[in-house]
DNA sequence: CTAGAACCTCAACTATGGTTTAAGTCAAGC
DNA sequence: GCTTGACTTAAACCATAGTTGAGGTTCTAG
């Protein structure tokens, strides 16, 4: 059990390819020490911040959020869960407000579906604007969530 | 009440920017006439056409998906409510997913938070591979999916 | 000592979902 | 009839989140 792991090792262990690995080091997300040979060798405790980047990666946050709430945490010792507790609180916000985003697009759609109004013409999620626009824009109670992630699959 | 729209009443009225209409025109999911001198004339249902992409976008439904469901509507007829259901059952499955992956991820952080666990070590979030690596990548419970959305503000 | 696997860098490329810019055309009001 | 705003195209550009490839180096096993 090497104390030290190189890039494939990470690669291999956390399911994230060295290239992607190379690309959270250049935008800071995680950390290595070079050997005489210029080879990357990383800590375990990087494990742990790459499956917090899986995580936050999973739950939409973009990269730059991730490496913000990343650099709050200790880059060597164990988190407490106080470190955890600071960083986990942000995201939870985050993941509530998009849960709750799709639960209301969910409700219209099921609405718009299992209603028996007699026209589908009435329904706000199919008629943002059609007969009463008075300017603006439509379908403003569809809030667009920063989210993005990316299916490498 | 004009019953053809140029390019920038429906941007105006929809939201949308005239440049991300002309792009989802290339992409095949509106269609319009051209007047005499080329210019763009949308048939009001349209709009109902772009709310509906609006509403894909904000669920983190990709473009292509959004395409393939509009070419089962009718382009110039208003939809019927079985047009409506075919096309929204399969969103509903995907919006569905997407939740269930969103709630596993906050349940996780809850649980990781909330534990009285004697050592953060224990959590299965922060350590998906740390100690008990057997092969084959760690935080496999995370289920990427394939969704996408843009802020333009 | 040498083959081959694994690593290195840098630049270019991918995909999505558009926006911006340049150069020109059309339509409407005065 | 002319100005002004809205429209046209094409190509270039933006951000995000990486992957791919070329060309070269290092590490490890036999």
């Amino acid at each position: 059990m090497p104390n030290e792991l190189t890039i494939g090792e990470v690669a291999s262990r956390s399911g994230v390819a060295p290239s992607a690995l190379r690309f959270y080091e250049e935008e800071g997300l995680i950390v290595s020490r070079r050997t005489t040979g210029n080879q990357r060798r990383y800590e375990r405790a990087v494990l742990r911040r790459v499956a917090l980047i899986q995580a936050g990666r999973a739950a939409g946050i973009p990269l730059e959020r991730i490496r913000a709430a990343l650099v709050t945490l200790p880059a060597h010792r164990t988190p407490t869960r106080r470190d955890w507790e600071r960083l986990s609180r942000g995201w939870r916000e985050d993941i509530d407000r998009r849960i709750a985003t799709l639960e209301a697009l969910r409700n219209r759609l099921t609405t718009c579906i299992g209603c028996g109004c007699l026209s589908i013409d009435a329904c706000e999620l199919l008629n943002p604007d059609d007969e009463a626009a008075e300017g603006g824009s439509g379908a403003h109670y569809l809030q667009r969530d920063s989210q993005r992630a990316h299916s490498p699959e």
